[in-house]
RNA sequence: GGGGAGGUGGCGGAGCGGUCAAUCGCAACAGACUGUAAAUCUGUCGCCCCAGUGGCUACCAAGGUUCGAAUCCUUGCCUCCCCA
């Protein structure tokens, strides 16, 4: 299912088999919440080389409704995708909507941000939900608490997330004993454990001793120091199993990105290259650069001279700026389109620096260019 | 020719004797954004500085009333609307 094709320090190079094809890790998934990357079509993500796309448990069980979509052929057949998809639980949401919800041994109650209706999501219905949905990799149901948080929260945490995500598991096993032949769908667990050495340990074996295809380490990037989550993914990945993907959940930077992949994980998904994209930031290899700003009135020089995207092959910053400060959609679209490149191009010069044992030399390279434009201003 | 309304910071537009360097919106300028309730949010936005319960100049212009005027009076200039 999963195979490490080659190693470089920590860094793994691998692919990933699902049930719509392999995935090159490591691996960016850009983030398509509501069954759409904002801005972006599937025609796009096809031209700009995504492997894989995320989709949302919370918010699709409540438009359009999974039954709706699995009525319609799934997931995929909806959104015209036949890449695989990865589908985060809701755990987020848990999280992120906390006026909302109440958090019980059973499962969560969600009140719906749309109309007010309540919702039980419990970690059986995230499987169910995610079955609907024609899921590649289904997330268990986890609680991602806010940090800092104590150790003794956290714990307790720790451990509604491992109950649930055993309950998650044997769902998923009775499921598949009904299903067919084929790679059928995967699911990962989740590492939870804050910023505790100990109950990350703790979390990953609880994790780990329940069996799952792939290991999430979530519960991080929630506004602890960069350098406390590199930490923690170097004290977790050591007690997650060598042969299986480990998947970041929601990091991060670049420069985040390329840090985990020395600690040895191989997924990640953020929000920031799209959201970003939309509000005007373009990531590029010389650093971020803020195009509103009116220093780029008249550059008539591509958002970034080393990218060979749609976007800077044709437009000059000029023609960005003045898209974004028409509010034309148009440009959240060619941004976007460009952060992702950028970002998918550089998980690409990752997986060839370690295939080619030159992923330090790629790391610190990039470090130097990446930063430049913030070390000149 | 007759009747009416009005001129406020880049624009629109509040304020109608003190608590006004002047609400608010837009524009402008900058910042934030990490498993997306985000094409969103925040800050700055007269000039000066030793950056403060600091100084200066300000609400068409010029006079005046008043302890005090963007607010009241006079004159001038200029807009707009209605009827002929």
């Amino acid at each position: 299912m999963f195979s490490v094709t080659h190693t470089d320090g920590g860094a793994r190079r691998g692919i990933l088999e699902t049930a719509h094809g392999p995935v090159e890790t490591p691996v960016f998934m850009p983030v398509g919440t509501q069954g759409a990357v904002k801005a972006l079509t599937a025609q796009h993500l096809e031209e700009i080389g995504a492997g894989i796309i995320l989709g949302n448990t919370y918010h699709l069980m409540l438009r359009p409704g999974d039954d709706l979509i699995a009525r319609r052929g799934g997931l995929h057949k909806f959104i015209g995708w036949k890449k695989p998809i990865l589908t985060d639980s809701g755990g987020y949401q848990v999280f992120s909507l906390a006026e909302r919800r109440k958090i019980e041994e059973t499962g969560v109650e969600f009140r719906s941000h749309l109309d007010g209706t309540a919702y039980l999501l419990t970690p059986e219905r995230a499987v169910d939900i995610q079955a609907n949905l024609g899921s590649d990799i289904a997330m268990v149901l986890d609680e991602c608490p806010a940090l800092p948080a104590t150790a003794e929260v956290i714990n307790r945490s720790l451990e509604l997330t491992a109950r649930w995500a055993k309950r998650c598991r044997d769902r998923f096993l009775e499921r598949k004993t009904q299903e067919t032949t084929g790679t059928g769908p995967l699911q990962f667990g989740i590492v939870q454990g804050g910023t505790f050495t100990e109950l990350r340990q703790k979390s990953a074996e609880l994790t780990v001793s329940i069996g799952f295809e792939g290991y999430a380490i979530g519960g991080l990037s929630v506004g602890e120091p960069n350098e406390t989550m590199y930490d923690v993914v170097a004290e977790t990945t050591p007690y997650l199993p060598v042969h299986q993907p480990r998947y970041l959940m929601g990091v991060g930077t670049p420069l985040d990105i390329v840090e985990a992949v020395a600690r040895g994980v191989d997924m990640f998904d953020c929000v920031l290259p799209t959201r970003n994209a939309r509000n005007g930031q373009l990531l590029t290899s010389e650093g971020p650069l803020n195009i509103k700003n009116s220093e780029y009135a008249e550059d008539d020089g591509p958002a970034d001279p080393a990218c060979s995207c749609y976007t800077c092959r044709n437009f000059s910053r000029a023609y960005l700026r003045h898209l974004y400060r028409a509010g034309e959609m148009t440009g959240g679209t060619l941004n976007t389109l460009h952060n992702l490149s950028f970002y998918l191009d550089t998980m690409r010069r990752i997986r060839e620096a370690i295939s080619f044992g030159r992923f330090e030399e790629f790391r610190q390279q990039f470090h130097q260019t990446f930063t430049r434009r913030a070390l000149l201003s």
